[in-house]
DNA sequence: ACAAGCAGTTGTAATAAACAAGTTGTAGAA
DNA sequence: TTCTACAACTTGTTTATTACAACTGCTTGT
C-alpha cells in the first residue's frame, strides 16, 4: 500500500499520504464532524463511495493516523479513532480553512463550522487538539 | 479544467485546488526554492513530467495562485510568480512541514530547510510573506 | 421471518500519470 | 551561417489509479 516516496523532502512525504481528494474530508469529519463509524462519513456531502472510504481508512490505519475498535452496541461495526499523529493534522486542516475562506467561495455553512479553527489563533488549535485527545486516544 | 466543486467546504475547496500529489510540490519550489522557470522546477528531486508540470502551472494560472510573465532575457522563456493567493499557502506549506517532521522520516537536507519554517510561528510566516511579496508581486 | 442497517467487495468505466518522442522557436558559439 | 544546446510545450502510447454502481454476507430490531 505504501510504496516508497518520490523524495524525503517534508512537503512530498506529507502529499504521500493525504495529497488526494478524498483523505483529509474523511480526517474533516472525524475530527470536525465527531464522525466515527464508517456510514456516518458516508453520508457526508462530498458523497464518496464505499470502496474509497474502505481503501483511505485502511490507508489510514496502516499509517497509524488512525485506529480502528469495535462497537460494543454492534457487532459489525467499527469505531475509527483518531492517534496523535491524526490529531496533529489539525494545524494543516485550520490552514487549509483559512486560504480557503480568503480565496474561495465558502458555503455560509462552512464558514460558520471553520472560521473559528482558522482564525482561533494556536491557542484554540491547542484546547481543540487537547479535546481531541481526551475523545479519541 | 475547473469542474463544479463536489462541496463548498472550505475544506473541500482547497482539495480541489491543490489536493494531488504535484501541485503542491511546485508552489514549495517557487516558493521556498526560489524557482521561476520550467526547467528549475523539472529538475526537483521529485522528478515531474513535463506534461503534468505544463498542466498544474496552466491549472495554477487559472485559478489566480501564479501569473506567467515573459523573461526579457530569452523570448521563450517565461517567469513564474506567486500571487496573494499564492503567498498565502505558505501557511498550509508551513503546517504540513511541521507534521512531517513530527511524524515521517524526512532526510536531513529537508529538514534544515524546513524546520525553521515550520517552527518560526506566525511571525516568521509574516516576514517571508512579505519577502515573498516584495519578490513576487 | 424479514426489512433495515452494517462494513466491505467486485467489476467496469473513467481519469490521471508515466514515459518517450516530436515541435517550434531562441541564443550563443564556431 | 550553421551547429548545438536550450526554452516551453505537445502528442501519443502505455500503465496505474480512482470513481461509480451493483452486490455480498453478516447483524440487528421489530
Amino acid at each position: 500500500m505504501a510504496r516508497d516516496p518520490k523524495s524525503f523532502c517534508s512537503i512530498n512525504l506529507a502529499l504521500e499520504v493525504f495529497g488526494d481528494k478524498w483523505t483529509l474530508l474523511i480526517i474533516r469529519d472525524i475530527m470536525l464532524g465527531d464522525k466515527r463509524h464508517f456510514r456516518e462519513i458516508l453520508q457526508s456531502e462530498e458523497k464518496i463511495s464505499t470502496n474509497i472510504l474502505t481503501d483511505r481508512l485502511n490507508m489510514l490505519e496502516s499509517r497509524g493516523i488512525l485506529t480502528k475498535g469495535n462497537d460494543p452496541s454492534h457487532k459489525q461495526k467499527f469505531v475509527y479513532s483518531l492517534t496523535q499523529k491524526g490529531i496533529d493534522l489539525l494545524p494543516v486542516i485550520a490552514a487549509m480553512a483559512q486560504w480557503s475562506l480568503k480565496h474561495e467561495p465558502v458555503s455560509a455553512i462552512s464558514q460558520q463550522h471553520t472560521q473559528p479553527i482558522a482564525e482561533g489563533g494556536p491557542e484554540l488549535i491547542g484546547r481543540l487538539s487537547d479535546e481531541l485527545a481526551t475523545k479519541h486516544l
